[in-house]
DNA sequence: CTCACGACTTAGTAGAAGCGTG
DNA sequence: CACGCTTCTACTAAGTCGTGAG
């Protein structure tokens, strides 16, 4: 499957090919010293062996002998210890609200909302969104201003004025009191923005780390979220809420026993302190919104974290190890599609999405939330059917990203579908007879430890291993390699579905793109017309009816005013349009030329003449017609890699050291890859051999 | 034996930082 | 050296999964 035996990997290619001038090649010296000069990285994974193994007798993998403080001999059930002693300074609180100077009122009906200091900053919350998508949502501003109306019930505006329209408030002397202020901070001069985040570093220094077993370790949210507008995603009823102000009474601090209590740095008493080893957070609060708990972990590159996130790589590995657990599963689920008991044919099929389309498991329910859905939570609605064997899914998934896949499927899966579907209505689970803990209680007895998202990251590691494989790159340059590189990552990321928004500097982009094509359109309609005035016979022939379709009125009027004042490059952004573009123009251009002279002519020489243009015409429109489907395909090519997010995958599905290896092999400088985040990360795969594979 | 809840991972987005360029 | 674009990081929302209470 993904991986290829170690021998049929391609020898590292000699580093003596020409490498353009612009592919920057070279590693910067002080790069590596960087990283050896920072003696935070702890190097926990020294003292360890680095690949679990696993006893081939009893299937039971060895606790890898990582920190053994939290082996515990006690057996299964008991609670481990996560560590034995902790130290840290808690929390930090953001500053107390200042309130807007007096100048700055916001407005209601016409007239200035003199506002009380807590109604104010609620006010401040949406008045710096008023730019943005968020005020544009119903949702979003219905729940804002019945939570805003409740604190200005508590906090009425000083003038009596009584709010109870939304529509009449105007929030833009807010808004730009905020934008001036921001512009204040960008005019400051270089000195002043360092000085400013000295002085930030300094106050949040405490807080940055703490002693974890008597390790010096990175503190990852110690900043308390402040107070503001939730902004849930897609269709989530609470969004646009208030989110409240946290104070030291909502704080739970975890600390070691022996520790010094830390003092919160507003006024206030901890709301608890314990002192829970079994658990890794720092300090913990319930969020008044959804209920959710928030916590205060270390920061992701912490010893404790790349651990886990090593053993969650080693335990995707053990999934393809040598004892073919991939397989035997899924010879199992494959005879398991056509079982006679309903819920465990429903399981098959259902794991067969899990493993095939890398679906996420997908919670039964969560509090009637926003409903968004994955494997387990599939209705009827979601899947259609397209004959012979094609299953169509579109649903709405985690972060309320849309999932449209359009997938062939086995003879069996369809056909199951078909019966599960049966007689339900569109709002009926598709698996009625299969539960998520069902699911993963199902693949413990398969593998210990495997659950549902194993196969996510199994999945994408091993298909990112053998993409890699397929391309040796001996003769690449360096930025071939890294097309190679990002080309395997982008198909991951379609498969997980990480898709992002686009950013609007980039729709920009694609804006002149599109007006790149219908300037060729409307070259092609001009070229038709004169066509025509050659030879009426070619009005009424199919391939020269087509209107271009996308062209109105309103676009050809602005277009030909922009040509007339030879404004076309610059508004249109077609200054550098390509060679293949400028030769056309200039045969368009002789084409026009040479009509007018024609027009009057008469005579069999003439006809000839107009043959020969027409001849010549036609051939144009046909290579334009090339050209625009070209540039239709690479604007849509462009839209879905802009909507593909990589980084996703990368920093959470691939094993880091199938890319680590791969770098070293391809001789690829691993910092093009890995920005210094993840290297931190990742810092424990980062001596693997060159030849190491998932 | 459920199911709600607690803890921890996975996820997209906003804004800061970096960077080539006119 | 401001500008526009890309990349990176911080932030926090939204998942998963095990467990413990009832």
């Amino acid at each position: 499957m993904a991986s290829t035996s170690s021998s049929s990997v391609s020898e590292p290619p000699t580093n003596s090919e020409p490498v353009p001038a612009d592919s920057v090649q070279e590693i910067h010296p002080g790069e590596d010293e960087d990283l050896a000069a920072k003696p935070e990285v702890l190097r926990w994974w020294e003292a360890v062996p680095a690949v679990e193994k696993v006893d081939e007798n009893v299937g039971v993998p060895k606790q890898p002998e990582v920190y053994k403080w939290w082996e515990n001999s006690a057996g299964e059930s008991t609670v481990t210890v996560k560590w034995k002693t902790l130290e840290h300074n808690g929390v930090l609180f953001p500053p107390p609200y200042e309130p807007l100077p007096s100048h700055v009122k916001m407005r209601y009906d016409g007239k200035e909302l003199d506002l009380p200091p807590a109604a104010e900053e609620v006010a401040g919350f949406y008045a710096a969104l008023i730019e943005s998508d968020y005020t544009q949502d119903a949702g979003f501003n219905e729940n804002f201003f019945r939570d805003w109306q409740t604190v200005l019930q508590k906090h009425p505006p000083r003038d009596g004025i009584e709010v109870t329209n939304l529509q009449l408030c105007d929030f833009r002397p807010i808004f730009e009191y905020f934008e001036a202020e921001k512009a204040k901070k960008k005019a400051m001069s270089a000195q002043e923005k360092k000085d400013m985040k000295k002085a930030i570093a300094d106050l949040e220094l405490t807080y940055t780390t703490c002693l974890f077993d008597g390790r010096e370790e990175k503190v990852g949210n110690f900043r308390i979220e402040p107070a503001g507008l939730f902004r849930g995603r897609g269709e989530h009823p609470k969004r646009g809420c208030l989110k409240y102000r946290v104070q030291p009474e909502d704080v739970t601090i975890n600390i070691g026993g022996n520790a010094p209590i830390p003092v919160p740095n507003v006024p206030g008493k901890w709301k608890e302190v314990i002192h829970d080893n079994t658990v890794t957070w720092l300090a913990t609060w319930t969020e008044n919104v959804n209920g959710n708990h928030k916590y205060v972990f270390l920061v992701v590159g912490s010893s404790l974290k790349a651990q886990s996130d090593m053993l969650k790589f080693e335990k995707a590995r053990e999934l393809k190890a040598s004892h073919g657990h991939i397989g035997r599963i899924r010879t199992t689920y494959d005879v398991d599609l056509k079982s006679t008991v309903l819920a465990d044919r429903q399981r098959a099929t259902a794991l067969c999405f899990i493993d095939k389309l890398g679906l996420r498991v997908g919670e039964e329910e969560h509090d009637a939330d926003v409903d968004t859905v994955s494997c387990c939570s599939l209705c009827c609605v979601h899947v259609r059917l397209e004959a012979p064997n094609f299953v169509v899914f579109d649903i709405i998934g985690e972060d309320s990203i849309r999932y449209y896949n359009r997938v062939p499927v086995e003879v069996q899966v369809f056909e199951n579908i078909r019966i599960f579907k049966e007689n339900k209505s569109d709002e009926d689970r598709l698996f009625d007879y299969v539960k998520k803990a069902d699911l993963n209680e199902y693949l413990q007895t398969e593998m210990k430890g495997l659950t549902a998202t194993v196969f996510r990251t199994f999945n994408a590691s091993s298909t990112l291993q053998r993409l890699l494989d397929e391309n040796d790159l001996r003769s690449a340059n360096l930025q071939e390699k890294l097309n190679a590189y990002n080309k395997a990552s982008h198909e991951v990321a379609i498969l997980c579905n990480h898709r992002r928004a686009v950013p609007p500097s980039r729709t920009h982009a694609q804006a002149t793109e599109q007006n790149k094509l219908r300037s060729l359109k409307y070259d092609r309609m001009q070229l038709r017309r004169t066509l025509f005035k050659v030879d009426e016979k070619f009005r009424g022939t199919k391939e020269y009816m087509d209107n271009e379709s996308d062209m109105n009125d309103e676009w050809t009027a602005s277009h030909e005013e922009a040509m007339k004042t030879g404004d076309v490059e610059n508004t249109e952004g077609l200054a550098e349009d390509g060679e293949k573009v400028s030769v056309l123009r200039d045969r368009i251009a002789e084409i026009e030329a040479a009509y007018p002279a024609l027009e009057q002519e008469r005579g069999t020489d003439a006809d000839f003449k107009r043959a020969k243009l027409a001849e010549k015409i036609q051939e144009t429109i046909g290579e334009l017609d090339e050209e625009i489907k070209a540039r239709k395909l690479r604007i849509i090519d462009r839209k879905e890699a802009m909507e593909i997010a990589l980084s996703t995958s990368k920093i959470n599905y691939f094993d880091p050291r199938i890319t680590i290896a791969w770098c070293k092999i391809r001789d690829v400088p691993v910092e093009k890859v890995f920005s210094q985040s993840l290297r931190l990360k990742f810092a424990w795969a980062l001596e693997v051999e060159g030849d190491w594979k998932f």
